[in-house]
DNA sequence: AGATGAACTAAGCAACGTATACATTCCACT
DNA sequence: AGTGGAATGTATACGTTGCTTAGTTCATCT
């Protein structure tokens, strides 16, 4: 646990770094337990702070969820930003085992990264912004190979996020553990998905 | 409102239907609300009952959500299978359709549906029941085409389990509005995915 | 009629999210 | 250095939630 986080001194009365030791316990409390179990005073408490503390760095529960989602979706971004730059195989299978790597690992971040919003809350552009960041590491993908590299953009989008829906709907059933777990075919015919331009045996 | 779910009479102790007036007002608070917003209280309150009695017919909070989930599961089956029955254009097409209709019809019923499960909850052989009966749609879909009929039984359901996959990627990409709504180009995408045979233009 | 068990009510507990009022500490200006 | 205001924390309280326990009413069976 990085120094930054603890309290400045054992008697401060301020915390000094307080919204980051929120959202690092709020990652860790993610790891294991959902993002509807996570409660904002356990977190306070879990960091040596009154609830209403929290407060002053966000506006509420809600607010403070919204920003582990985000920190999910850089980290997702990071994540898929190493895979495609070298390894073997070909970039998008190393994107893809990332993505599914990810969703195994973090199955309660990535459920509430992709949760249903509420109807009209405008109000999401710094999420807005990173899912476009995750897109353009799909969209990079893709024209590492020649074959995309041909098609008009909006035509390369639409791969991308074709391929994107493809990945995510196996990391989804994955995660709610259909079919017991996906594993044994699961990589291999999301792969398939994930590579347009080849079909499998 | 069907009669049955109402009291048997104004005044009457005993409410006659409660298991099943509870789900339906659960049913109906989940089109516009979140399952995490769904509160037992509440829902025992619409239908003129105390709290506690809803612990006459479910476990707790989270079997009554369970039952809601296995109810989702039943009613996805049933539109796949009335989707794949007839109409214009080709079986996998009409399902994948039906299928992104219904996650778009019921955003916060298919995240309850599909959200991550717990650990080690072996208790849930309805929903893996249902789950599978689901699966057979897919591949009954599938299998109107001449092409699927000759690899074999596990490749069958593999190429279900990827067909799957590729549309519940679109759905829960589309519920959670990640890039606007994908309207425009999701469904012929979506289709491509459904279709392994064919490739777009 | 009387008993038995299922279905409900009443009351209460701990925990939660949130709002308000107050206390403490830090920073910047003089 | 001293001081005032903003930032950041505490204390407390309100309403709601899930759930438990103990009592009440009803239907049914013998």
């Amino acid at each position: 646990m990085p120094e930054a986080l603890l309290p400045r001194s054992r008697s401060s009365y301020h915390h000094g770094a307080l919204r980051e030791a929120l959202l690092q316990a709020g990652r860790d409390a993610l790891v294991s337990g959902s993002a509807e179990a996570l409660s904002l005073r356990e977190l306070s408490r879990s960091v040596g702070v009154t609830a209403s503390a929290a407060y002053q760095h966000f506006k509420g529960r809600d607010e403070l969820l919204e920003a582990l989602a985000l920190d999910g979706f850089l980290a997702l971004k990071s994540a898929l930003h190493a895979a495609i730059q070298h390894g073997p195989r070909s970039a998008p299978d190393r994107l893809g085992q990332a993505y599914l790597d990810f969703a195994r690992q973090h199955p309660p971040l990535v459920a509430l990264m992709f949760r249903p919003r509420p109807k009209g809350r405008g109000s999401r552009v710094a999420l807005d912004e990173a899912l476009g960041e995750c897109l353009a590491e799909f969209v990079a993908a893709l024209e590492t190979g020649r074959a995309a590299r041909a098609g008009d953009p909006t035509q390369v989008i639409q791969r991308a996020v074709a391929s994107w829906a493809a990945v995510h709907g196996f990391a989804m059933l994955g995660a709610c553990q259909a079919f017991g777990t996906l594993d044994e075919w699961m990589l291999p015919a999301a792969a398939t998905l994930m590579s347009p331009g080849r079909r499998e045996g």
